[in-house]
DNA sequence: CTGTTAGCGCATTCAA
DNA sequence: TTGAATGCGCTAACAG
């Protein structure tokens, strides 16, 4: 008589069960499984009963060993700010979650760091992989990880691979014409860090829709998205005539731009000039940083990224990136 | 000849290697092992060269399977917000990585939302569980990870795990004097959720303190650590006499009583009353909440968490949590 | 419907 | 130092 369940770790197996149900081993794992299999009420009713007796729990990295899946997705960003507000993260935290997956969380400056400590991690062989950082491309991170599931909000996606990208040109647009219609005729601009490919596109849309609109852009300015970024920009004000408005890359850097004209000239703001934002941050809807904006839904977002993570065969090569409209949210500064 | 690794994933398996490198699978163990092993140095060197060549990565989680180690780590919280500010959690993801684990974010609300997730998931299997989220205490936590290694952060550790918690009592003491020197008599506290062990003993430390210092505790008021219950709670102080100060146990809940009373008292402020926050978030260094409030050194405090998972040996059952001492920042608004 | 058998990819005995 | 054998915990293929 061996006691059961007992070799080091002291956890129950699936062996451990099968013995004391009286059946195999094979039975136990069907009547566990989540999916329908063939097993007689009796014994799969000894089964239960037998795993409750014991605390069974099925160890998922033994079982992935032959099904090939392990229930985790990675999320890897740059810095945490890329999710751009804690809302999108939290939401997409608890959706990853209901579909009974669990999020890795990667935190990826360089290719080459991210090389080395994928060698070592778990990571490689997780089912999806949903990226932000803007350290790679979408070959690289389908070769990095050990999955063909990547979804890319980076922009730097390929035909190969689904993406989810904000169609920030609607809600920029948008921001401009509201801009050109309060008699807005000249602009400066702040724009965050210039490697990004979003950023790019980003830029160039302020400069088309300005454009379109007739205003003059007199002036950009670069800053890194940082509050701290956006109030060293603001000098650029402080001496000579300014725009009729500004727009920044960033709500962050849009709240420095409005500290720092504060400072500059108290108890004149917002007359000076019209402010504008982009990212629609739940800190714009506090008093002290009324900042017209430019945002989008985020549960919508999610929502698209997880379904290609349940559904992948949605995706078929060569679609083009799934977007999500951008708004523009007027507010005092606008 | 069949071509060597080619069952299905495509990815070359350690049998690969040791059929190119003309050895045993166990030598390749050996000498892929980051522990030194006896290998002969003209194998270990075919060994490297055919990995190399295939572009060989083991499998952690087949390796979990016998070494019982993942390298992952569970950091468990009710929202992301319950780590206060995103530096210490950016910080922490960081340092983690650097040790060689992994990050697996957890957003667990209930027990038992908690044990139906676990139940399926990689989560039970991780080397260490860093708990904020108050939804267990310490033992329920260790039963429901497969690891006896978990650091508690939600204040309800007990005898058997490590725990890291701030000293509040400390910074609160330097804050509530501070506001005797000034001549405060009298204050008003609006608290967070009283669910929490953690607020529980911070209110009891705000009463001790003004208790001591002869300031008269005229108002308790609820709120939920968030900007809008802070501004809600503010509404009473609208209409009669306000008290000499106001002490949050949030900033966001500051930042809302801030507000509410620009809104109330156009121009008068700050001077109806001195403000005080909790969590020295870093928003409160920008102008427009220039709120004094009280925090710790969110270096140390990631620093002792991280040797509990690299040293878990250092800890002895039944020694005290280890406090990081919080320190009074002043800034306009007291 | 059931039990037996054979792996998944790897680390670790144990003889040699 | 080496390699053959064994097992980690589980699922899947196969006969019965």
């Amino acid at each position: 008589m061996s006691e059961p369940a007992d070799d080091k770790t002291g956890r129950p197996t699936l062996a451990d069960v099968a013995a004391l149900a009286k059946v195999s081993r094979a039975v136990v794992s069907r009547a566990l499984s989540p999916s329908p299999r063939p097993v007689s009420a009796d014994k799969r009713e000894r089964v239960l009963r037998a795993a409750e007796a014991l605390g069974y729990r099925p160890n998922p990295l033994a079982q992935s060993l032959t099904t090939k899946r392990v229930n985790l997705v990675a999320v890897v960003v740059n810095h945490i700010h890329d999710l751009s507000d804690l809302d999108l993260f939290d939401r997409l935290l608890g959706e990853i979650q209901a579909i009974g997956k669990q999020v890795l969380l990667l935190k990826v400056g360089s290719v080459d760091r991210a090389e080395a400590f994928l060698r070592e991690g778990v990571a490689h062989h997780v089912d999806a992989a949903l990226v932000w950082s803007d350290f790679a491309d979408a070959a690289t991170v389908r070769r990095m990880f050990r999955s063909d599931l990547v979804v890319m909000m980076n922009g730097r996606h390929d035909a190969l691979s689904p993406a989810v990208v904000p169609d920030e040109a609607v809600g920029i647009r948008e921001a401009v014409a509201h801009a050109a219609r309060q008699g807005v005729r000249s602009a400066a601009l702040v724009t965050g860090r210039a490697s990004s490919r979003i950023e790019d596109e980003r830029v160039a849309s302020y400069r088309a829709a300005l454009s379109a609109e007739g205003i003059v852009l007199e002036t950009v300015l670069q800053g890194d998205y940082s509050y701290a970024s956006g109030r060293a920009a603001a000098s650029a004000f402080q001496g000579g005539p300014t725009p009729d408005a500004v727009f920044c890359t960033s709500d962050a850097m849009a709240m420095g731009v409005l500290d720092a004209c504060r400072a500059f000239f108290p108890g004149d703001h917002p007359d000076r000039f019209r402010l504008y934002g982009f990212d629609n941050l739940s800190i714009t809807d506090h008093d002290a940083y009324p900042i017209s904006s430019i945002g989008f839904d985020k549960a919508r977002f999610v929502e698209h990224i997880v379904r290609f993570v349940v559904h992948p065969e949605t995706f078929v090569a060569g679609s083009p990136p799934v977007g999500v409209p951008t708004r523009f949210f007027p507010r005092a500064t606008g």
